[in-house]
DNA sequence: CTCATGAAGATTGTCGACAATCTCGAGGCG
DNA sequence: CGCCTCGAGATTGTCGACAATCTTCATGAG
């Protein structure tokens, strides 16, 4: 089980804010709390069985991570990532990974070099079994470029791609239902970036890394251009 | 008085917990609240006249803002950024710096480049009159990064850089006293930016932020390196 | 029929008190 | 003399209740 949880086993939560603040942002993550839906804080305080006081303070940190989105004095709401919004987070990841690649080829070590290969090796027998698209475009890609940004060891790096964007990524998977359609090229190009990080080549690793988010950056825009075209299609046909 | 604050006259704010988390972070930014001190709610309730609920809710977002250090059931402390944390924030602002750049060159109005070179040419007159050092490299400098960003018209970015990165570069000159050392040279950089975000030149105006930004962290490196062999010197004087 | 008005209900913001946990120093044991 | 144990005090975590604000829907005027 590749994990991409750290090693250390200190994962017990020790307040219950943290607790729920965590439990929420899986629900949000997996789409159980619809996107755009309203969080009432009876309401949760009742399903969660806690008070409002610890609900508030995780409410606080789901809107630090971007997850919701509150007004005062009138409420919260589960983010709805549109678009645009969408491709701005591109952009971010494509500033933020390729920095982070680069830094991986500088500092990462052998025995997390092999960690990522691992990976790509789970990832192959995968792809040989023609089963694995819809972990590998998922989780699984996921785990490859966590790898990657924690090679970096720029915890202001980790903390931002790790803590905050990845969790939007995520959101943006479940709400778009997009497992992504290229997954044959998206793995040779992994490859390459393993590749050019096991050579210490900074340069050519960001490179890599800024081009690989960008294809798949254009690859939602593109997906998204035909939903459109199509849609205009059917309103032509009524 | 050339501000940073938008021009939007809706400043007020409806809630506690958001005054004085504005107020804190103002405070800790300034210096008046010493890094590495600790923070007791009991005694910021006190100073601020509210109670703890609103107080921890506002010590929730410095915490998310990383300008505070929190361990559950132990307290809080102002951060005390070190030198290779002060690197690593130079790292992230040269990737979503050197983004911002391109991404400004390709949307940025008329309107705002001709505000960006109003702001250059307040500078310029600071510099003839020999005594804008103190205000250029400090607000000023970051009133023409926050108006770049601001240009990239990427949300996502601009609430990355200006409410969280940009606190953190503030701290970081209060902490470290510096007030750079190469302010002809940075003006001389920033007018070349503007001059390629003006020409709609996005892959210039990338790469010359990226190396301004990255000059920048090299001087405070070597001024760093000169400080530790001083320190050296004094040890060994002794 | 449309739109302004206002009251009822619900939700968020704030407060003070109690319980759980940690820090720190005194005292005893090896 | 050094280290461990253990309370006293302080601090953080949690809770329930009250006040302020917003939303909704019924009502009535134009």
């Amino acid at each position: 089980m590749s994990s991409v949880t750290t090693a250390s086993s200190a994962p017990e939560i020790r307040t219950l804010a943290e607790r729920v603040f965590q439990e929420l942002q899986n629900a949000i993550v997996r789409g159980e709390l619809a996107p755009g839906s309203k969080i009432t804080e009876p309401g949760l305080s009742q399903t969660y069985g806690i008070s409002r006081g610890p609900l508030r303070e995780a409410m606080r940190r789901l809107e630090a991570h971007r997850l919701i989105e509150r007004v005062p004095h009138v409420g919260a709401r589960v983010v709805k990532l549109s678009m645009p919004e969408l491709l701005e987070l591109f952009d971010v990841r494509e500033a933020l990974e390729s920095t982070a690649a680069r830094l991986a080829a500088e500092h990462m070590t052998a025995e997390e070099i092999k960690g990522l290969r691992d990976v790509l090796a789970v990832h192959q027998g995968q792809d040989d079994l023609r089963r694995g698209e819809a972990y590998y475009q998922s989780e699984g890609d996921l785990d490859f470029h966590y790898r990657i940004v924690k090679g970096s060891h720029n915890r202001m790096l980790i903390t931002l791609l790790c803590d905050d964007l990845y969790y939007l990524v995520r959101l943006y998977r479940t709400q778009f239902s997009a497992s992504g359609t290229r997954p044959q090229t998206a793995f040779a190009e992994h490859h390459h970036i393993v590749d050019a990080i096991a050579a210490g080549n900074g340069e050519r690793a960001e490179q890599l890394m800024r081009r690989h988010v960008r294809a798949s950056r254009d690859n939602v825009a593109e997906r998204y251009a035909a939903t459109l075209s199509s849609q205009e299609e059917t309103k032509e046909q009524a």
